[in-house]
DNA sequence: GGCCAGGCGCGGA
DNA sequence: TCCGCGCATGGC
């Protein structure tokens, strides 16, 4: 048992070494959360979870408990996953990102906010999703902005995603809502891998890294790793086998995403 | 001040 | 199919 769900509003963690708040909200597949006096805030979508840390309990107090026990993936067991990561120097990658779980995240909120992401860091596109959520999204009565749903960023123009600062993607960003309306998220989770990727390939600003990015942190396809200039540099110092667990392995998504908090966040040239 | 960022679209070979 | 280039813009 990892999460209890207390009920309708609140979670408790049972299993505080699989679930470390702030290296899952620094592992970059989450761009809208605050540090409050008593641990976090959380927006996906448009539902809100504060995470509340005190006296080595962590009680998760939201909108809609169902919604977060799915997103925290809490019925996943990442320790038997973590034990089949062999890679000796990937060792202290696993160590550090041990509390890391996968986010089961918003499908529209990922798309858009990894086509943001493109050629962009990270401290810079936050900004812009940030600024685009206050200005189109709904404030919630956590006080924080529901991400824009399709009718509100349908009203986006070119000119005011160039304002937000996101620059040449643009175009990107204003094709891609008009692509994401003729599609429905609960048909594309029946799809295989393969069939899933060609049509998020087939999205305005979508190439192979942000495909990999929306499988892996909206659709849960943990076999799925991105990889990005920082995988890339890497992978480059690991042997073949390594390379292997990270970008094929059954857990490649989650492999990878140690490796990215680790280097990225804890500031480490080398593995 | 130059390099880089959770890359992608496009045109030419 | 593959390769190289241009691209907005701020963080560092």
């Amino acid at each position: 048992m990892i999460a209890t769900m207390i009920n309708n509003h609140t979670l408790r963690v049972d299993d505080l070494t699989q679930f470390d708040p702030y290296a899952i909200l620094h592992s970059g597949q989450v761009f809208r959360y605050w540090q409050t006096k008593q641990g976090w805030l959380v927006m996906s979508g448009s539902h809100w979870a504060k995470i509340i840390i005190d006296n080595r309990q962590i009680i998760i107090s939201c909108d809609d408990a169902n919604y977060f026990y799915h997103y925290f993936d809490f019925d996943t067991d990442y320790k038997t996953i973590k034990a089949t990561l062999n890679a000796p120097k990937l060792q202290n990658a696993l160590i550090s990102g041990g509390g890391i779980r996968i986010l089961n995240a918003d499908f529209v909120e990922v798309v858009l906010s990894f086509i943001i992401s493109a050629n962009n860091n990270i401290k810079r596109f936050t900004k812009t999703i940030n600024e685009i959520c206050q200005r189109y999204g709904t404030q919630t009565d956590c006080g924080y902005w529901s991400f824009p749903n399709l009718e509100q960023c349908s009203q986006i123009k070119e000119t005011d995603f160039k304002r937000f600062g996101c620059g040449y993607r643009a175009p990107y960003l204003v094709k891609a809502i008009q692509q994401l309306k003729q599609l429905e998220f609960k048909q594309l989770q029946k799809l295989s891998n393969q069939e899933l990727q060609r049509i998020l390939l087939s999205i305005s600003g979508v190439g192979p890294k942000v495909a990999a990015c929306i499988m892996l942190f909206a659709f849960h396809r943990l076999d799925t790793a991105p990889v990005d200039t920082w995988i890339k540099k890497a992978i480059a110092q690991l042997s073949v086998a390594e390379q292997k667990v990270i970008l094929q392995g059954s857990y490649a998504g989650i492999a990878q995403q140690y490796i990215f908090y680790y280097l990225q966040h804890l500031h480490k040239e080398v593995l």
